[in-house]
DNA sequence: ACATGGATTCGCT
DNA sequence: GCGAATCCATGTT
């Protein structure tokens, strides 16, 4: 199993967020190891993203996302979930891709659990659909923010197979982004059931 | 020091 | 389609 390299993020985030379609995400936790397959991805940019926090330019947030390609950025949303990013484009640069969705391929037991300890009582088989589900599945929190995924031995990417098909289109609950929403930013599987949404 | 609102998700209407 | 959950960075006073 091949791991990611440094330079595999040190381009723009809309070339790495297609990439990373089919590539293998790794989590070896204490409770055992959680793997899948990344299915859906978003693209973050920089000051000319008004959907990127990164708009308001170099602050005490978003300065990660002007540091090393391949390090995690994870933050907190509603005060409920953690999103899961990269960091792409060389250093000085700011740019990101959000994980959205992964179809889970070992470790689904752990994961579920994850999600039952937390507000889903009900977790099925859709498990690590929608990034705040994502994160809550492979144990990812505010902990592993600037977490380096390159050189860690705990939390990983490997290459996997690409899908035939990847499907473009904007971005997911942007709309305050003015023109920035409508940004083609956004790729998943063709017809896989593990992404959020159509 | 305070007010605002969000890269979400589910359940009820 | 809408409200709740409920943290914290950012922008404003």
């Amino acid at each position: 199993m091949k791991r990611l390299s440094r330079s595999f993020f040190e381009r723009p985030p809309q070339v790495v967020a297609e990439k990373l379609i089919g590539s293998i995400l790794i989590h070896k936790t204490d409770r055992g190891l959680i793997a899948g397959k990344i299915v859906e991805t978003e693209a973050y940019g920089d000051m000319n993203d008004l959907a990127s926090h990164a708009r308001f330019g170099k602050t005490a947030r978003t300065k990660i996302m002007y540091g090393h390609p391949g390090i995690l950025y994870i933050y907190k949303i509603y005060g409920i979930f953690s999103m899961a990013n990269i960091i792409c484009e060389a250093r000085g640069k700011a740019g990101a891709v959000l994980l959205r969705s992964i179809e889970v391929t070992e470790g689904k037991d752990i994961a579920i659990k994850n999600l039952k300890k937390s507000r889903f009582a009900k977790a099925n088989q859709f498990i690590a659909t929608g990034p705040g589900k994502l994160a809550l599945a492979f144990t990812i929190n505010s902990n592993f923010n600037s977490l380096d995924l390159i050189t860690s031995d705990t939390i990983y990417l490997v290459w996997g197979e690409k899908p035939s098909d990847i499907i473009r289109t904007n971005r997911i609950g942007v709309d305050y982004a003015k023109y920035c929403k409508d940004f083609p930013w956004r790729f998943y599987a063709k017809n896989n059931q593990f992404v959020s949404k159509k």
